[in-house]
DNA sequence: CGCGGCTTTGATGTTCATCAAGTAAAGTGG
DNA sequence: CCACTTTACTTGATGAACATCAAAGCCGCG
């Protein structure tokens, strides 16, 4: 996906509905001044783990994921973060660093405005303070409820689950790129690069999948939802 | 521990400075008039998954497990719950039916105010908003901070981490009694209960702890967190 | 064009869950 | 209060699931 690189004004911007949909017009004046885009390539490191926050981000177009380095090497992804979605919004209260790292899987294009100036807004304007209560408490209750769903099942499981994942939650479709190595792929599903080539030539001889370098096809959807709940 | 009984103020809580630090005294008034004081005996159930929270809880006395339940009767411990912390925050803004379940470790005691009551607190004091965001923040950084951290350990590491837990997080002792069965203990960091049974064993036998039923006594603190460290 | 990172497959070994079986503790009903 | 039942605890033996190691092909990038 090409993010667009316009100066866009908060004003029009189609994802005011989503987050900002309880401040007024004045506020949302504020916001627009303060507002930052910056756009990040596939790849690209946002922000690491110990990191001063002092902006608020955002996600407008593209796909970020966030994660916890390890001591050898191997790290855990915590989530996937979908355009609408905020970063590191939990932080912003409880301390100022970062507790974790945010990088692009796609291109990314990020709006931020500055943490003080979000903190002002929640303070005066209190139906705002509350939707992010509940956006915050979403967004939790989401990575709480994956990591579960992740650590019950086996192998076999995990993977058909994340294909499952990636085709109903990210690209509402049964076709799609994967936007993760099969490296990133084992880091979200806690196993190793090995094993998830392994268990996805399997599904491919099975016939639940056809694989073409990033490039998965469903062919059996019912079949991998059964593997994803039995294993 | 034995909770006491007697009907208290909230005006004279000892934890009115954690939580309600920010309310003014008309609407601890309110709160006091609305709340109820709730007793459970340890291994009583307190709520379900899936049923509806009309009431927002928070632990005075005692401690709680928050729990999710499997299909095949293993379930996963989420968090331990000491005095000072709220239960089921999240759910109450994002959807009416409780995402986990509840239950008391030790006898303990719970307040409660009406969940309507907390939203319209919210909605008329920013500050106190604000401050249930940060607590919010910390706790869910913490739970996930801590399934990180169960899960990048081998199983003896694990037993290590989560006995220096109790020890430092929960009792601040290096000597106390196990609230949790070895069954339980084996919920909270994803191992059966045979090798926790296992592993307790060894360190016995290695001379890192004492144990006697639910009695644990740390003899080498250092190698503990050397286990818990590396493995 | 050569180097490093990503991908793939196979062989090997270790960690851990499962099964089994017995003891201790704790709750239950007469 | 004691026999009875159930639940928690404990240890050992076995096998399966999975990580690690090794080796080779592939691709992008300087």
């Amino acid at each position: 996906m090409q993010a667009s690189f316009s100066p866009n004004s908060c004003i029009n911007c189609p994802f005011r509905s989503v987050l900002f949909k309880s401040l007024r017009e004045d506020e949302l004046i504020k916001v627009n001044e303060n507002k930052q885009e910056q756009f990040f390539k596939r790849g690209e490191i946002i922000a690491k783990e110990g990191d001063e926050m002092t902006r608020f981000f955002y996600l407008r177009e593209g796909l970020i994921k966030i994660y916890k380095e390890g001591e050898n090497r191997r790290s855990q992804i915590i989530s996937i973060t979908t355009p609408k979605d905020f970063i590191g919004l939990t932080n912003l209260f409880s301390s100022n660093s970062l507790g974790f790292s945010v990088s692009a899987l796609e291109d990314s294009l990020l709006c931020s405005i500055n943490s003080d100036l979000l903190i002002t807004l929640l303070k005066q304007n209190n139906q705002f303070a509350f939707d992010i209560l509940r956006m915050m408490g979403d967004t939790y209750n989401k990575i709480i409820t994956n990591s579960f769903e992740i650590n019950r099942r086996h192998l076999r499981g995990r993977i058909a689950y994340i294909i499952i994942y990636f085709s109903e939650y990210i690209y509402k479709s049964r076709e799609f790129d994967l936007p993760v190595s099969r490296k990133e792929m084992a880091e979200m599903i806690e196993m190793t690069t090995e094993n998830v080539i392994r268990i996805l030539s399997e599904f491919r001889k099975d016939g639940v999948i056809e694989i073409d370098g990033k490039k998965i096809t469903i062919l059996n959807f019912e079949l991998l939802q059964k593997i994803s709940r039995f294993g």
